[in-house]
DNA sequence: GCAAAAGTGTTCACCGTACACCCATGG
DNA sequence: CCATGGGTGTACGGTGAACACTTTTGC
């Protein structure tokens, strides 16, 4: 394939930060992938490529992600668009950025098709060395993620099924990487109205078994498009 | 200039959606070019244009600005990026979108360089048929400075460097079309400890003469720094 | 004196925050 | 019985919202 344009363009990307949380509710982790090639071989970088002609950013970033990690079916946002020329070596090259959380534990890594290995990095013990400025892109991501936390019920989705309040609240305290008051976290998520009580309890648990909660995305949809706002 | 790539490429613009409003505070208007060529001849769009390889994307918004409506030094912010393949008839562009309030009348308009008109159009009269999805971006802007307008202070710079209380909150209520209590709104934004009390009173006034008032930037940036919020 | 905008306080309801002890379970 | 996490309520202060009258000025 070739093409000609009358004036030069710069080069588009996609690039993903994929941030994970396992099960366990231990870390969070985020989702890189090692460079197979120059410039930056044997680095490891935000997963992403070139936009082809004719498909949406959307596509490109959901294809890109899947060719060298496997991931599919996140549900992406877009983060920002990073243009400055220097930001690659070879040419100018734009990069449209998206970011998900997603659990970590949903999704199988698979190789790369181009010798690409793909792996979780925790975010806290930064990974210095990240090819081109994925460094700022996911610290860029990250605040963001933490922003959204605070206003909207990110994360519901991570948790299994059925999960117990001080696992979201577990959830929450990782991301923002500080304590949440026990009761009044309960007090406030339990008002928001879109957790349904199971009515079912842990099981095999060595101390007092926890109630099983399940998001309530009925309540969710319909409390969103009425304008309520979910601050925590 | 010519350049040929393994791979076809979509094209990149910049677009960007200025806000304007005058001193006299009637209204909140948009600035837009009439397209002087195909496609969408004749028809009324958001300006903008292509991005040359080697330049930024603030910069090169900022060169499409200039170029196609003689606004200079404007505070940009970076909107969204918009990338569907039928956005443009012609092609598959990618258009990198910003946004920006000014005072209106700190601007001459100059004509384009290539024939374009530009003009000042109301927010509220809202022109159906504008290019391509520029309608949408002009939404998706709107809807942005409106949030922007509730955290954080936005728009006292196109206020006259002495402004009252009352122009500030008119400047509120137009942006946001919706009235605004004056009691409350005068002690919250007077404890936000960022105007400076001038001192002077406004003169020759056929009603009371309101005190005059400076944005106080310096405050402004301490407060800014120390993690202080600004919600209105 | 009248029109037009400036200026000014209080009350109330609600919400965020801080805070400590008993409970159930498995081993 | 002990270790582990689960579960619960109250008091206080601060904040957002509602609300009406007096003051000053130019004409």
């Amino acid at each position: 394939m070739s093409a000609t344009y009358l004036h030069p363009r710069p080069a588009l990307t996609v690039d993903c930060v994929i941030f994970g949380l396992n099960t366990g509710l231990d870390e969070l982790w985020v989702l890189l992938v090692e460079r197979g090639q120059k410039p930056f071989k044997g680095r490891w970088a935000i997963p992403g490529g070139f936009v082809r002609v004719g498909e949406s950013l959307e596509t490109a970033a959901r294809r890109e992600l899947d060719e060298e990690t496997g991931l599919r079916d996140v549900f992406l946002e877009q983060l920002y668009t990073f243009g400055e020329p220097d930001r690659d070596p070879r040419e100018h090259v734009v990069s449209v950025t998206y970011y998900a959380l997603v659990n970590l534990d949903d999704y199988e890594l698979e190789a790369g098709t181009d010798a690409k290995k793909a792996a979780w990095f925790p975010v806290k013990r930064r990974e210095k060395e990240l090819a081109f400025d994925h460094r700022r892109i996911l610290d860029v991501a990250l605040a963001r993620l933490r922003g959204k936390l605070s206003y909207q019920p990110v994360g519901f989705e991570l948790l299994p099924r059925k999960f117990t309040l001080s696992q979201l609240q577990r959830l929450y305290e990782i991301i923002l990487e500080q304590p949440v008051d026990k009761r009044n976290f309960r007090k406030k998520v339990l008002a928001m109205g879109i957790l349904r009580d199971l009515g079912e309890v842990q099981e095999n648990v060595r101390h007092r078994a926890a109630k099983l909660y399940a998001f309530d995305e009925k309540a969710y949809r319909q409390k969103e498009k009425a304008g309520f706002h979910f601050e925590l």
